[in-house]
DNA sequence: ACTATTAAAATTGTATACAATGTTTTGTAG
DNA sequence: CTACAAAACATTGTATACAATTTTAATAGT
């Protein structure tokens, strides 16, 4: 592999891997495979580890090292109550910017994602459907709220991955094609709706517990298991 | 000087001294100069110094080292203009938790404030404001988006450090205690209003340019210059 | 065959060495 | 005295060594 590579463009690798689930949640990362894969010494690995745990997108247990995250299902809430609050303040600011341009670039990301629905290419989908709603706050003009929904949205791609059931993803981007139709026509209030109900809607097809299940019931459990 | 702090310890202190303008924006870090300070090592001090600059505090030019972040205007404007459209969001989680413990001791809290506003403790000042802040946000129960106001709270003192009128602060906390007032009569509306004016209040307060101060007018500053 | 204990291997935590780069000082010429 | 050049110094970047800890494997006893 090449030999050369800078820091940043370690992480970059690392993060791709993570969010198109190469390296499943719970992967462990350990500093001397990845020191000898990237052709760099550990301290370099451990710099990008820990850039990684701040993030949230890897964490560190002390003397165990670095695995990737396995979100809870309290951070799995969380992270989609932030962006239901975040995303649709956005839009009033994206509106004013949005033109022809935008676009056209948008509805050839959508077409992407259609085409990477067919081929059934998970990796490609799971990445241009957090692209598209973080190039989208990026337009916004607020480049510390759009790092921030980047960072939500690559999170989200970790809870997909551990709470999400198997339309979690294709169902999603469906809909974006729609999203642009609205923006089009410059209509704010429908558009945050939208926004709005996409993520409840990501949210809602998310497998978390209910508060029911916390308590579970072994009796019924294992009186039913033998059946099979 | 205590030899055996953790990373997390010797963290905090930094944050500490940057936040309350021991070390003012610009002012350089020398891993050594720390190194020696804190009696680790130099890869613990760079640790620490690199989870500053993705936090935003510190900023690290390559092999050039790390210094307290100097915000420039348009940094000033996102952050104040992410709380604007952040914190008062939270407001209905909180008052959904309001108690009066919570009211009991957020009056404390002001009572600090205005203590150190008498004794002119301008670090203990700016400490509290902050915290104020970020301890209401905390109460909404969303730790996510609580963590990232906390950072804009901590981005705010350098803002404030950097753009800031002598009566960015001060001004600021007199006002806490009324805001206690409108949560304790359970008002969402009005609390709302309330912390974005609040917020708002403080960004005017900062001497950012206006667009006309980009191009300076160097005959007129200069011709005007002799005559003091 | 199974568990507990111990030894071996692997992995992380921390310090340090040395190279690469940047900064300041010193010295010399004009 | 100033401007420029060169050397001395200080600082960061990266790799590596070794200690501390955890994980895995092996062994012994029941």
């Amino acid at each position: 592999m090449s030999n050369n590579l800078s820091d940043e463009a370690i992480y970059k690798k690392i993060l791709k891997s993570i969010v198109e689930r190469q390296l499943p949640p719970g992967a462990r990362l350990p500093e001397d495979k990845l020191s000898e894969a990237f052709g760099k010494s550990r301290t370099s690995i451990r710099k990008v580890l820990q850039r990684l745990a701040l993030e949230r997108i890897v964490t560190i247990a002390p003397n165990k090292g670095a695995q990737v995250n396995r979100p809870t299902e309290k951070e799995a809430k969380e992270v989609l109550d932030s962006r239901i609050m975040l995303e649709p303040i956005l839009i009033p600011d994206i509106l004013k910017v949005w033109s022809t341009s935008h676009s056209n670039h948008f509805r050839k990301m959508v077409a992407a994602e259609k085409k990477a629905e067919q081929e059934e290419d998970q990796s490609a989908l799971i990445q241009l459907t957090a692209q598209f709603h973080y190039e989208l706050a990026q337009l916004s003009g607020n480049s510390v709220m759009a790092e921030f929904i980047e960072q939500l949205c690559y999170r989200s791609s970790l809870i997909i991955a551990v709470f999400g059931s198997r339309h979690s993803v294709s169902c999603d981007c469906g809909d974006h094609d729609a999203f642009i139709d609205i923006l089009d026509k410059g209509d704010h209030d429908t558009a945050q709706k939208w926004m709005k109900h996409h993520l409840v809607h990501i949210k809602s097809s998310l497998k978390l517990a209910t508060s029911d299940d916390h308590k579970i019931n072994f009796k019924h459990l294992f009186s039913t298991m033998d059946e099979k």
